[in-house]
DNA sequence: AGGAATGATTACCA
DNA sequence: TGGTAATCATTCCT
């Protein structure tokens, strides 16, 4: 028996066909309408057991003469049709998937944190927003800020690591199906749209692990942040002289204590701080002055002094200079002297409804703001509350309250202010246009 | 230990 | 975007 014989014996389930029919697919339709006997079980059995005896070179002899079978394509194709149209229709619908709204924001998130993407400053970049949200001191800071960056190249590393990981995993169990499938398709009815759809089910699989792995990426790199933000939590009171500098600042700009950009790098450098962390101190001095102006009173008064002490030692040194230029006139960098105005304040005299000021600080307000602030009104009376004895129960600090800084006072209370002035003139000798 | 002081954060606003 | 107001969390001081 050749090979060609004995796989057409084996094919017994196509209807026992003989040799000479074998080659021609209308006679295999003509038998089997004509309804030829049915080989019985018996026969199937001992084909099988035929099968069974036979040694593997026989096997893949036949297996090779069975692909080369010139009927075999039609066969196989409409074998993959029947198939298609009856098993896999049922999932084929759901093939193309729209890109996973949860893998997309993992992914963007990774981006941002510098875990996935180019590798190229990401880490440290993420760790510059966060030491710039949390504002910390430089110093310290990048001591953290070095430790953040070192535990989030861990975590990438191993993310790169894992997800190279999986993809190879992916990649040969992908090959390793394809093959497979390749191979039995040889014998069995597979088509190539269903290879494909299998590597897609393969991917889709392989791709909800990666989603695993980009949240616990995620999470770690949260955690790491949390940590990192906690850290920079625990603060640490400015030394000194910082504080001394920010409120002799303050103190001299008290009628507009907004410190420009520049001004609040030139602060920031003079106190070892950030730029936020000046802005923080400006944004909380403000408040709790404002808050408690009667609080304040003394220091505000101490500094009052320290910086009018200031400027009158330097126009004493220039003029020693005999210098014609008033002292400087040309520095941009320093505050001292040129906003030295505000502290002046509570020498100045006063005339009539309106305040009068010393030349000073009339040019430093001049620009700013015609009508003097409430706090700033208030502060004054309270700078002048040597000169002035204000009523024990008049608290300003009430009233300012409820007041923003630069907003111009009601002239109800512009009328107290004056009022105070006037009963103040019984105290000390007043000009009588007070 | 407990309250005050203070730097940082957050929500909201113009 | 920068400011205010409230609040949190930590440090300082008594």
């Amino acid at each position: 028996m050749d090979d060609q014989t004995r796989m057409l014996a084996g094919l017994g389930g196509l209807g026992g066909l003989s040799q000479a029919d074998v080659g021609d697919p209308d006679s295999v339709r003509k038998q089997q309408s004509l309804g030829q006997p049915q080989q019985d079980i018996g026969d199937i059995l001992q084909q099988i057991m035929a099968i069974t005896d036979e040694s593997l070179d026989e096997a893949q002899a036949r297996k090779h003469a069975l692909n080369c079978h010139r009927m075999k394509p039609a066969l196989f194709s409409v074998l993959c049709e029947i198939k298609e149209k009856t098993v896999l229709s049922i999932r084929g619908v759901q093939e193309e998937d729209p890109p996973d709204p949860q893998i997309m924001r993992l992914d963007n998130m990774l981006l941002a944190e510098g875990v996935s993407g180019p590798e190229k400053g990401g880490g440290s970049a993420a760790a510059a927003a966060a030491a710039a949200a949390a504002g910390g001191s430089p110093n310290d800071g990048s001591i953290e800020h070095s430790d953040y960056r070192a535990k989030l190249a861990q975590i990438r590393q191993i993310y790169h690591s894992e997800l190279e990981k999986y993809e190879q995993a992916c990649s040969e169990f992908t090959n390793h199906v394809m093959n497979l499938l390749r191979e039995q398709s040889r014998t069995r009815p597979i088509s190539p749209k269903e290879i494909e759809r299998m590597v897609a089910i393969i991917h889709r699989k392989f791709s909800s692990i990666q989603m695993q792995l980009k949240q616990s990426t995620c999470e770690a790199v949260m955690i790491l942040r949390s940590r990192f933000l906690d850290a920079r939590r625990k603060r640490r009171n400015f030394n000194k002289q910082a504080t001394e500098v920010l409120n002799e600042y303050f103190y001299s700009h008290l009628s507009n204590p907004y410190p420009s950009e520049e001004a609040k790098e030139e602060l920031a450098k003079k106190c070892g701080i950030t730029v936020s962390q000046v802005s923080n101190w400006f944004g909380n001095k403000r408040i709790r002055y404002k808050k408690n102006i009667g609080k304040f009173q003394e220091e505000a008064n101490l500094y009052a002094v320290k910086t009018a002490v200031d400027a009158a030692n330097v126009s004493a040194q220039a003029s020693q200079a005999n210098s014609p230029a008033t002292p400087n006139s040309g520095s941009s960098g320093s505050y001292t002297l040129s906003h030295a105005g505000d502290a002046y304040l509570g020498l100045r005299s006063l005339d009539g409804d309106g305040v009068s000021v010393t030349p000073a600080v009339q040019q430093q307000q001049v620009g700013t703001e015609d009508v003097p602030s409430m706090p700033f009104l208030f502060h004054t009376c309270l700078q002048c509350s040597d000169l002035f004895p204000f009523p024990q129960s008049y608290s300003p600090s009430l009233e300012c309250r409820a007041l923003s800084w630069k907003r111009t006072p009601p002239s109800s209370l512009w009328h107290c202010f004056i009022s105070f002035l006037r009963q103040s003139s019984t105290a000390i000798p007043l000009s009588p246009s007070c």
